[in-house]
DNA sequence: TTTCTATATAACTATATAGTAATGTAACAT
DNA sequence: ATGTTACATTACTATATAGTTATATAGAAA
C-alpha cells in the first residue's frame, strides 16, 4: 500500500469522524435550510454554547462548514451540499438493516431523512 | 427535538463511526473485489492479526460486513456495496477541498477512488 | 490424543475527544 | 469609559477506542 493510499485513507476517516458524532449531525441538520447564527443552533441543537462552538470549530476544520462573521454575530453555513446524499445514502442502508414493525420503520426513516 | 431524531442521529453517527478509521477502510478496500479471509486481510492492511480481528468484529457490529465461517477459516465480505458509493462521494469532496498542482492533485483523486 | 493452523478475545496502555465550567475577547450600545 | 451581547478558548474530567501482547478456542491433520 502506497504512501499515497495510507493518506487517502487517513483522509476519508477524518472526514467520516467529523460526521460521527450526534450533536454535529444535529447541527448540520439546522443548517439544512440556510446559514445560521451560533446563538441559534444552541437552541436548535439542545447544547451549550461552548460545546456548540466547539464542535462548529471542529466542522470547520474538516471543511464541512463555513464561517462568516458579522458584527458580533457569527453565521455559519454547509460548504457542500453533498454532504446530505451522503447522510441519505447511509439512511437508506440504516433503513435497510432495521426490522421494525411496518409503522416504527417507516416513522424511523422518515426521521432518519434529515434532508 | 424528539426522541427518534435522537435515536435516529445517534444510529447514523455510529454508522459513520464505523468508516471513520484508516485501517477499517482498508479493510473495506480489500474487500471490494469479494470475500477474503482474516489472513488475507491481515497481509493486505498491513496490520496485526489481533487488531485486524478486532476492527472485522467492529465492522460486523455494524453490519458493514458479514462472516462466513469454513472450516479453520473466516470469511468476510461486504453487506451493502453501498458503501462505496459514500466513500466515492467523499472522495470528490475532499479532492474537491484540495488545492495541490496538478499532477500531485491528479495522484491523490486516483488513490482516492477506492473502487 | 497431540499438534498445528486460523481466528477470537482479554487485559492492558496510550491517545483522542465529548462535555463542562470558567474565562477571554471583540463588537456594539449606552 | 462601561456594560452587554455573542462567541471562542482554556483547563479539566470522563469515556471511548486503537494497538499490543498474551492467551483461548475450534477445526483439521497426524
Amino acid at each position: 500500500m502506497s504512501q499515497l493510499d495510507e493518506q487517502a485513507f487517513s483522509h476519508i476517516a477524518r472526514y467520516f469522524q467529523a460526521l460521527a458524532e450526534p450533536m454535529r449531525l444535529k447541527i448540520l441538520n439546522g443548517l439544512r435550510d440556510g446559514e445560521k447564527n451560533v446563538t441559534e443552533l444552541v437552541e436548535i441543537s439542545g447544547g451549550t454554547q461552548a460545546n456548540v462552538s466547539k464542535h462548529l470549530a471542529l466542522l470547520r476544520d474538516a471543511k464541512l462548514i463555513e464561517r462568516d462573521s458579522r458584527g458580533t454575530k457569527a453565521y455559519y453555513s454547509i460548504s457542500d451540499q453533498r454532504i446530505y446524499e451522503l447522510c441519505n445514502l447511509v439512511c437508506g442502508q440504516i433503513a435497510n438493516q432495521m426490522s421494525l414493525d411496518a409503522a416504527a420503520n417507516e416513522a424511523f426513516i422518515s426521521a432518519l431523512k434529515i434532508n
